[in-house]
DNA sequence: ACGCCCCTGTGCATCCTGTGCAGTCTCGGT
DNA sequence: ACCGAGACTGCACAGGATGCACAGGGGCGT
């Protein structure tokens, strides 16, 4: 779906405020209230506004280390049937079939250093995976940051 | 900040159903509505739940492919200062400091496999960075799911 | 010129929210 | 066993916000 500036604009209001109600976002838009509605609409259906849920912060409720891992599975497994199984440890957060060297990639949380770990040790258990290669995310600038491209995407 | 099972269901129900209000939901748990908001206000205030925002998704609106990008970074330049030149760059969408041979892990959006050429030569005119090696991630089997691992901490 | 789609402005009934308060309950500490 | 703080409950009220509907005005492509 193609966007324009009105969209991005109103997704940068509920993103800078959450307390955003749709009359007020209209007032400050100076469009009509029935027409950011509509907007919205359309972006929650067409699924460019893929979800709107509170979003839990690992790192705040005591799982401060994030780690991404390099997956490489057994031939005999398909990439779905690992994702799935991957899907029953709640540490692992995000899991892609990628290109290169290995086959998936993960991402996953831990308590500590140590209880990595341990998550690792889950993930191995998997019996489809065979090696596993991680780096620990040391520092985080930014994440999640999709608004900046929705508002270059707007303007073409 | 530790969290209860009822702080998991909460977020549970406001994750599943995005048109939840704060009435509804405390007519659901069979709690006060006063409850459920005081319960959101210090998740909130805690920062367990980090935003509650639209998240638009790249794949929607004409950036389907995206990548893990590792950079190695000249060592005259501070990691801060390199993110915040990436974060001039809209498809750069997430930057980490890692640990192992590279310095940055980026993840980026593009509008195609030629696209991607296209970011990641703006990413490689960040003077800092000397090298970067990248994946093309295929297939998303999930992402961005912290509420299993919000649910596994509830339940300790 | 025509039809279509989007935006607008308006109105109304309904529901939700923010807020405050007093009473009760639960749990941890002494 | 007792006490106190914090949490939960139930209630009430005013002010908004929402969902919905409808008619009119433009802009755009055919």
């Amino acid at each position: 779906m193609k966007v324009d500036e009105l969209d991005a604009r109103i997704v940068r209001l509920f993103t800078d405020e959450q307390r955003m109600s749709v009359l007020e976002a209209s007032r400050i838009l100076k469009v009509a209230r029935a027409t950011v509605q509509a907007r919205l609409d359309r972006m929650v259906s067409s699924g460019v506004i893929a979800r709107w849920a509170p979003q839990p912060e690992p790192r705040a409720f005591g799982f401060p280390v994030v780690a991404y891992c390099a997956l490489t599975i057994h031939q005999d497994f398909g990439h779905d049937a690992v994702a799935a199984a991957l899907a029953r440890i709640p540490e692992v957060l995000e899991v892609h079939t990628v290109s290169g060297d290995s086959d998936l990639m993960a991402r996953v949380a831990a308590r500590s250093n140590a209880d990595l770990q341990r998550v690792l040790d889950a993930v191995t258990a998997t019996k489809a995976v065979v090696r596993s290669s991680s780096v620990i995310v040391l520092n985080t600038h930014f994440e999640g940051r999709t608004l900046p491209l929705l508002e270059a995407a707007a303007r073409r």
